[in-house]
DNA sequence: CTAAAGCTTCACGCCGACGTGAGAGTCAAG
DNA sequence: CTTGACTCTCACGTCGGCGTGAAGCTTTAG
């Protein structure tokens, strides 16, 4: 597929995919014409991107993870150790996020239970 | 107390306490010197800024959170409605959140167990 | 054949929560 | 009085994941 349907079943804009390629995370092949040309798995590459950028990791850090990916949900064992190490590094940094969000959320929720009885009285 | 003191014991940096006030977030009070006077309470109140903060709530919508938050933990209801709708909006956002972010951990514990494995065989 | 999509490569713009000096005034201790 | 720690106000710099044209080539529909 090229990138105007990738970007339709993806949610991604056509710029983020190229940038995508940039930094290295999607290796498309090319037509003559110069079209980038995906593969259907590219669609599932896409939202493990996608994912992981927005719990906040790197470019750079995805590229060395999704190599670890295989295209059929197979692992492939990460290629150095010292990338573990930075895997625990983010996935606790995570870990901690998601409490922060929760707590925010929880003083989200105090005030919005005093706003309804508020109004409710 | 200055704003020293209150970087250490809030962990913000004073670029950000002063940053705080710019937006609103602080009113601490002024020394004839010019020198920045806090209450204690405004310790805790950093902390929720902070947390906020952390769930990409922008300056201008803790700015008009905090009010409703009472120095004692007592909370008075929010002055418009408008701002209930923009804080269940920022909640369903925030739960989004938290949801995108096990999803992403769950990924780095795949490849995580993987690699243990394979450093284990 | 023609027009309208769709695709290409630059390359500058953006945003928001600060970082980072610069230059100068203030305060406590010896 | 002096020194060093602390504070003040500008004001430009940063960062990263894109947004947004601009100018031009390719493909598809009619």
């Amino acid at each position: 597929m090229r990138i105007g349907e990738l970007a339709r079943r993806t949610g991604a804009t056509q710029r983020a995919l190229r940038y995508y390629e940039e930094q290295g995370l999607l290796r498309p092949h090319r037509q003559p014409s110069g079209y980038r040309e995906y593969a259907d798995v590219d669609v599932r590459t896409v939202g493990s991107i996608r994912t992981l950028l927005a719990a906040g990791l790197g470019t750079s850090v995805i590229a060395e993870v999704l190599p670890c990916m295989a295209p059929d949900g197979e692992l492939l064992p990460p290629s150095c150790p010292e990338l573990l190490d930075g895997l625990a590094a983010e996935r606790a940094r995570i870990s901690g996020a998601i409490a922060e969000l929760a707590s925010a959320r929880a003083i989200l929720d105090g005030i919005m239970a005093a706003g309804i009885d508020a109004s409710s009285n």
